[in-house]
DNA sequence: CTGTTAGCGCGTTCAG
DNA sequence: CTGAACGCGCTAACAG
């Protein structure tokens, strides 16, 4: 028996109503006998019913569907975040269609091509690659847009960690630790976020007393070997930084390396903070100190967002998450002779 | 100026043709004379056109997506399957939903639902937590299914590592090494593949001429800390192992912490190996030897064989890939003192 | 409360 | 080579 999936008109005629009345029972739109309602439900159960999500889609112009632009899923960072929209996104009845950025060789503007054709609802943007002009053209289409870790003010809807207080969080703690010379690893150029964090950096210095040295800054970063080798210059220096904070965890990984290739440990000679706290930090030996992000909390809340936008009720236009310290075993008090040279 | 988005309509009106010639400029359909071709690509380009994929879905009976089950999106295992077939549905014109299990609360074929309802035109399924139930349900919906690492000969195509030369390769290396003293920490009871390493483990152990000692294989470990509690049982062991070769490198992980709270040392005192070759393996401490597992190729084989089948040709049923052994730092030559006690 | 009917946007015969 | 018309499966008025 090659039975298809049934469509609604099964339903309907196994139980003798018209398919009006089995859309209603369905989507429980308008009252209905409970006869027939128990009718309709038998009828659907029997048949092994599901509706079908284009056809609904396409008569009542809304896909049911988000879409999340994301730079990597293999990046812890993100996958969290997409855990949490997609959390938030089934609780509601939504699905959310991932556009990651480093699964298409071609430009990122076909990604959104890509996501716009299946009529997406709605789009979070979390990828860290959005440059202004981008940005532009995405506001620009007329589908509801929310920002994650972004640049300001273009999108009409964000959510954002509290860069600033984050990065003041880590240099703080360095310096109560009597750390003066404190190297920041920044984000790629590109990168939104990484003004924030660095100016947080350097407030934080300048509140503290201390000097800010440019040396001690190393910009252009973009993988854990880069960063590996930004860190093997710094520690090269005459005057060397006793303490390193990065603009990642994964950052913080390469570190780790570049202070174990100098013949040199952590905490004992080096300090190293990271930022965003992924899983892995408390396996690495020593377990990384860093700045947590609540992730998963962050895509959820996105997806909260458009969610109220999409049921037009008013949203927010900016939510700020607040960034905490986990203090771990990569950071020590200085040793007085910790200034090598 | 609140021009909505174009529909076909729209475009064909723009050029002076019918919907009918425009779908076909659009699919490439049937011949259409070159000036008026050039016309409508002039008319698309012009409204910025872009084809409703949900009304074409319905009249095509195509969703153009793939379904992809999944335990968990933040372990890096799924992630990179994610991955891996992402970027092969993407060159076909493919999209990928996700059915992550861990975002859903309730019961897994509610996952399922929601994918069928959606009308995926094929299923991977990646999940591990596939059940023989399970997997005949899932088996006897009409739309192909191939499965990665599951139960053998429950799906009509399937891609799995060989899991049993995948333990082989651990156990002879540790062997190789002098160890004799081998345990396995095994998968979670219910995940398919254990038996598969299990078995190649003991028939490993045989060929190689050492004796199995059940006492030494723990099973039911289903975390990190799972993991840790094990190893540390099996290290207050009168007869402690100097290797141990882990399921996976996140359990792999949990062995790393419980040697180092007995006092002992990695490889010194302990070899350990895991499997997957995770990104985090090189940047632990030792870097972790482990059996690699190309995931990535495996999500766009899975992928592949979805696709052929889609596209009517013949597919394999099953595709077996072949593990490797990643040498690092966790796995030593046993040292002659190393039994204690 | 329930049935009829007209779209939603597009692919696809079938004539011309 | 091109256009008119029907149907994909479902929702949403509009009558009744």
């Amino acid at each position: 028996m090659a039975t298809r999936t049934p469509r609604i008109y099964d339903v309907a005629r196994s139980a003798r109503v018209s398919i009006a009345t089995v859309s209603r029972v369905a989507n429980g739109t308008a009252r209905v006998y409970e006869r027939t309602e128990a009718r309709v439900r038998r009828a659907m159960e029997r048949l092994g019913y599901r509706p079908h999500a284009l056809a609904r889609g396409l008569a009542t112009r809304r896909s049911h569907t988000l879409g999340l632009l994301i730079t990597d899923i293999l990046d812890p960072y993100f996958a969290e975040i997409v855990r949490g929209a997609q959390e938030r996104a089934e609780s509601a009845g939504y699905v959310v269609l991932l556009g990651d950025a480093s699964v298409h060789t071609s430009a990122e503007d076909l990604l959104v091509k890509r996501l716009l054709e299946r009529r997406v609802d709605g789009l979070i943007v979390a990828s860290s690659r959005t440059t202004d002009a981008y940005a532009a053209q995405l506001a620009s289409e007329d589908i509801p847009v929310v920002c994650i870790n972004g640049p300001l003010g273009q999108f009409a809807h964000a959510v954002q960690i509290d860069h600033r207080k984050g990065a003041r969080l880590a240099v703080e703690h360095l310096a109560s630790l009597g750390h003066t010379r404190i190297a920041h690893i920044t984000g790629a150029v590109g990168v939104p976020t990484r003004q924030e964090r660095l100016a947080g950096y350097r407030a934080a210095l300048k509140d503290l007393g201390l000097s800010y040295d440019p040396s001690l800054v190393i910009a252009g970063v973009t993988s854990i070997a880069d960063s590996h080798d930004a860190v093997a210059g710094l520690l090269g220096l005459a005057a060397a930084p006793t303490a390193i904070f990065a603009f990642n965890d994964r950052w913080a990984i390469g570190a780790y390396a570049a202070v174990r290739d100098a013949g040199l440990r952590i905490p004992a000679d080096v300090s190293v903070v990271g930022f965003d706290d992924l899983e892995m930090d408390e396996w690495v030996q020593p377990a990384l100190t860093s700045v947590r992000q609540p992730r998963r909390e962050m895509g959820r809340i996105a997806a909260d967002v458009l969610l109220a936008v999409l049921a037009g009720e008013s949203a927010s236009e900016l939510v700020v998450v607040e960034p905490s310290l986990v203090i771990r075993g990569s950071t020590g008090t200085r040793r007085a002779h910790a200034d090598r040279h």
